[in-house]
DNA sequence: TTGTAGGCGTTATCAA
DNA sequence: TTGATAACGCCTACAA
C-alpha cells in the first residue's frame, strides 16, 4: 500500500508551504518563477498527480454522470452510448454505463446505485415498463439534473431529446401511396406502452393524410414476444384481402414476421412489404429486408441530450446563475429507402 | 446549491458528538441502544445518507472499475459488458465505460483517464491495432490491478481470461470432415493481428489432426475491409478446384462472403459451406448462415476476468496479504451447429 | 458509553 | 511573493 506522493511531499522537499506547491503547480501568477520552476521540476520527478478524489470530495463533485439504457445488444442503445462517451471526452468526464435490460426494478437500482455514486448528471432512456417517474424525480433532492431521451417520460417539467416517429413514418406511407399500395396494415406493440398508443396515432393521421381510411382488421398486435409476433403476422397474411403493406412495431418484430411470410410462400416487397422502426445495421446484408427503416438517429440524440446535461452541470457549478430553461428537443425521424432490389 | 445533510447537522440536533453519531449510525456496540435509535430517527427525519466522496476520498478508493473494450455495437461486446456489470453490481462497484473503437490512441486515452479517475480496477480487450503495452504497465504505479479478457496481450505475468479456439475449431473441422469435406479453406485476417496467426496455426493443426493436407492455395487473407473480403471469397470461388468449405475470420467477414457466394450462384450450405467466430444472434434470421459457429462465451469469459479484479481489489485492501497467483485461464471454445436446413 | 482530536489531499482566505 | 490555517465529511485511536 504504497501511497502515491502528495504536495505534503513536495512541499517537505523544497522547504515551502503546501499552499505555495498548490499554486505553483497551477501556474498561479503570484507565485515567483523560480519557486514556480522547482516546484514544478520536483513534482515531475517524484511523479506526482493531482488526486482527484480529494477535488471531487472538496467540489462536491465527481466528474462523472451516469447513462441508463435498456440494453447495449440494441445497435441503437450502443450508438447512443457512444455519443454520450463523446461528449463526455469533451467535458472531461467519464461515464457510468447501467444496463435496465427493461427491467423497472432493475432501473430504479441502477438509478439508486448512481445517485449513491454522486454522479454529476444522469441520462437515460426508459425501459419499455417504465410508467412512473419517483425514482428519477427523487434526484432533484440531491441536486442530480436528468436528461432523457429516446425513450422518454410522458411528464412536464422534464429535460429531454426525443424523436418524432411522424415525420419518418408520413414519408414511408407516402411512398407506399405512391407505388400503388392501398390496404397498409399495422403491428403494434403491447397497448400498455405508451409507443404503441403513439405509433397507432401517427399510423392514423399519416393514412388520412394520404386519404386513406383506417381499417381496424388490418392493425393487430404483438406482445413482443416470437410467439405473439408471428401469430400477427399470421393473422394479417391470412384474411380475405391482406394488406400489401405492413407498419411493423419496429425490426425486432419484424425479423420473425419475414420469417413467416417466408415460410408461407409470399415474397417480401412484392407480395407484402414492409417498414419498420431502427434501421438495424445487419438488414444490409438480408436477403429480404423492408422497403424502409425509421431512422432515429440514435447518436444525435444523445449526444445532444449529454451537451444539455453538461450545460446543466456546469450552470449549477456558477453561484448566482439563472436556472435553464429546459430542454425539450424532438428530432425528426426520417425514412430509410432500401434498395428493394437486391 | 443547499447542501445535503451531514452526520454534523445530527450530532448538532443532538447534542452528541459527531463520532457517536458516526457509530450509532452503522450500530456500533459501544453506543447505547437509546442513543443508537435517537440518532437513526433523527438521521431518517432529515433525510441523511453518507457522503461516499469522503469515504472514497478516505479510503483511497472510489468504488468504481472501468472497462475498456472495441465496440458496443459488437453483440460479443455488449454480453460481456453484462457479464461485468453483473459481478460490479454483486461487489457494489460502479462501472465505467470506454470504447476505444479498435483505435489504439483512444485506448490509450481512456486508460489515462480512468487511471486520472483513480478506478480500483480495470477490465480490457484490446484494440486490433494494439501490440504495445506501457499504458497498461503503467497503471502498477498507481496500484490499479488490470485483468484482460478476449483479446489479451500476447506477455507474461499478466491476469487474463480468453478463449481457445483450437477445441471449437476442431469440433467444426471434424464436422466438416465428417460431412465429406476434404478441400477446407481459410479466409484469415491482416497478418499484422495476433489472431491472424493464431487462426492459422489452430487450422493447420486441426486440418493435421484430421489427416488433411494444407494446401496454400485456399488460404486467403482480408484485410477486414468490405473490398478486402469480397476479394479473399473471390480468390477462393475462382479457383479451379474450390474449397468445399470455408473456415471464415470472423462473423463480419462471412456476411460479406455469404453475399458474394449468393451473388456468384452459388449455395451457401451446399456448394460451399462455412464457419466462422462470434456467434452472432442474428444468424437465426438469415437465409444464409454458416454451418456453424465458434462460441466465445462473452459473458463467461468478462464475469471471470471482473470477479477476479474483485479479488485482487479486496486483497489489495487487507494490509499484510499476500499477493495472489495470477489469473490466466483459458476457457474452451464450442461449435455451435446451426440447422442448414431452413 | 461517549467525546476529542487528527488525518485523508487539496484549495481558498487571510495574514505576513 | 509566500505561509498558516480552516474547511470539505467521515472515521478511528485514544482519552475521559
Amino acid at each position: 500500500m504504497n501511497k502515491l506522493p502528495t504536495i505534503k511531499e513536495i512541499a517537505k522537499r523544497l522547504n515551502v508551504s503546501v499552499s505555495t506547491v498548490s499554486r505553483a503547480l497551477r501556474d498561479h501568477p503570484s507565485i515567483g518563477l523560480v519557486t514556480t520552476m522547482r516546484v514544478q521540476k520536483v513534482a515531475k520527478e517524484i511523479g506526482y498527480e493531482v488526486n482527484r478524489s480529494a477535488i471531487h470530495f472538496k467540489e462536491r463533485k465527481t466528474y462523472s454522470i451516469g447513462v441508463v439504457l435498456p440494453s447495449l445488444s440494441e445497435p441503437f442503445f450502443s450508438a447512443a452510448l457512444t455519443g454520450v462517451e463523446d461528449a463526455a471526452e469533451a467535458n472531461n468526464y467519464n461515464v457510468i454505463i447501467g444496463q435496465s435490460l427493461e427491467n423497472f426494478e432493475r432501473e430504479k437500482r441502477i438509478v439508486e446505485n448512481m445517485k449513491d455514486h454522486r454522479v454529476d448528471g444522469i441520462l437515460v432512456s426508459l425501459t419499455k415498463e417504465t410508467s412512473t417517474y419517483d425514482h428519477f424525480d427523487n434526484l432533484k433532492k440531491y441536486n442530480i439534473p436528468v436528461v432523457f431521451f429516446d425513450r422518454v417520460p410522458n411528464k412536464r417539467d422534464i429535460n429531454f431529446v426525443s424523436c418524432n416517429l411522424h415525420s419518418g413514418m408520413l414519408q414511408a406511407i407516402s411512398k407506399l401511396v405512391s407505388m400503388g399500395h392501398k390496404r397498409i396494415g399495422l403491428i403494434n406493440g403491447p397497448a400498455k406502452l405508451a409507443a404503441t398508443r403513439q405509433r397507432l396515432q401517427i399510423y392514423a393521421s399519416c393514412l388520412k393524410e394520404n386519404q386513406l381510411v383506417l381499417e381496424q382488421d388490418i392493425i393487430v398486435s404483438t406482445d413482443l414476444s416470437k410467439a405473439g409476433n408471428l401469430k400477427a403476422i399470421h393473422k394479417l397474411i391470412a384474411l380475405d384481402e391482406s394488406p400489401t403493406a405492413v407498419i411493423v412495431f419496429n425490426d425486432y418484430v419484424l425479423l420473425d414476421c419475414i420469417a413467416a411470410v417466408k415460410a408461407a410462400g409470399l415474397k417480401v416487397n412484392s407480395d407484402i412489404s414492409f417498414v419498420s422502426f431502427a434501421n438495424l445495421p445487419i438488414w444490409e446484408y438480408m436477403d429480404s429486408l423492408p422497403l424502409a427503416s425509421i431512422e432515429q438517429f440514435a447518436y444525435r440524440q444523445s449526444s445532444m441530450a449529454a451537451e444539455f446535461l453538461f450545460k446543466l452541470i456546469n450552470n449549477a457549478a456558477i453561484p448566482g446563475a439563472t436556472e435553464l430553461p429546459p430542454l425539450q428537443h424532438i428530432i425528426d425521424s426520417e425514412m430509410v429507402l432500401y434498395h428493394s432490389a437486391k
